[in-house]
DNA sequence: GGTAGACCTGGACGC
DNA sequence: GCGTCCAGGTCTACC
């Protein structure tokens, strides 16, 4: 089966690929045939699919080796459009990176967009695994995750396929909530990080915690990140890198990666602090976080 | 409000 | 092979 989904242009399935290393955490990942975008999504039904998508004109064209019901499918389309960031408008930023040589290719490549998880629980999950951790550890505690609580994949007669399985959904907040921190520790190296997501998990399962609520665009993005702030596990870089995931770009992720950067760029190399990075991209105002993202270092290398 | 130390893991390094 | 050190954000206790 197959579906289109138009994109407010202008549209490059490769740069949203390109933006983010979500890209590379399970259950994204690559067709190296086709090139496309694959991601294993788990239905509302209960059914496992796997997406593949690819650049169609206008949009994007999404392939699923089943037939979907309706619900299905807009299951899909919901998905697809929150992980590609469909809907979302950069023509403000782009008038105001025009007149800026770091950012003047964003328009031309139509960067600006960041991959994302179809759902806001999972890209907490992967952010807070981000923490204190190489990005190594992060691949390996995401696909611990999903190779022990993931849903396996469908199989052409909507039975399961066997439980060795690779293709796997990225585990529901009810699978992570019954789980044992310790297993979440010794199976999928979590950590100190492990009751944060088992804690995450409960609330966002029992409803104690509403996370579709922090996609509303009418909220102030300071109530949104101080909601985020209030997950345990989530600190000032993790909540600002949540924010650019929720379209919010008023606040730039600032890690260690971030003082190198800043460093090299405008202080020869004198260390920096937070202050210093956030004073670096004040004046892009709401469009801070991608102006640091897209911006074109010219030292990066030696960072 | 600011700061120090603890939290875990895995990679690098020296022996 | 073993022990030590270090990097990576956040939390908690304390001032």
């Amino acid at each position: 089966m197959e579906l289109q989904l138009e994109a407010r242009p202008p549209f490059s399935l490769p740069a949203v690929m390109r933006s983010h290393g979500w890209v590379d955490l399970a259950p994204f990942g690559r067709d190296e045939r086709t090139g496309a975008l694959t991601y294993v999504a788990r239905l509302g039904t209960g059914r496992v699919v796997e997406l593949r998508m690819m650049p169609a004109p206008g949009g994007v064209r999404v392939e699923v080796d089943a037939v979907l019901g309706e619900d299905e499918g807009a299951d899909v389309r919901r998905g697809v459009r929150r992980m590609l960031a469909l809907d979302d408008d950069f023509s403000a930023f782009y008038t105001l990176a025009r007149e800026e040589p770091h950012l003047a290719h964003v328009e031309a490549e139509a960067r600006g967009r960041l991959l994302r998880s179809p759902t806001l629980f999972e890209d907490v999950v992967k952010t807070i695994l981000t923490t204190n951790t190489t990005w190594a550890g992060t691949i390996r505690m995401v696909e611990g995750l999903i190779a022990h609580w993931g849903a396996p994949l469908t199989g052409h007669g909507d039975d399961p396929l066997p439980d060795d399985s690779p293709q796997r959904a990225f585990p529901t907040p009810a699978r992570l909530a019954a789980t044992d921190v310790e297993a979440l520790r010794a199976q999928a190296r979590l950590g100190y990080r492990a009751p944060y997501v088992r804690e995450l998990a409960r609330a966002v399962d029992g409803g104690q915690l509403d996370l579709d609520a922090f996609e509303d665009p009418a909220l102030p993005v300071e109530t949104v990140r101080k909601r985020l702030l209030a997950i345990k596990g989530v600190g000032p870089y993790a909540a600002a890198s949540l924010l650019v995931l929720l379209g919010r770009y008023d606040f730039v992720p600032v890690d260690s990666w971030a003082f190198k950067l800043v460093s090299r760029e405008w202080y020869d190399g004198r260390p920096v602090g937070r202050a210093e990075v956030e004073a670096a991209f004040a004046r892009w105002g709401e469009w801070q976080a991608l102006a640091y993202w897209f911006w074109k270092w010219d030292h990066a290398e030696q960072a």
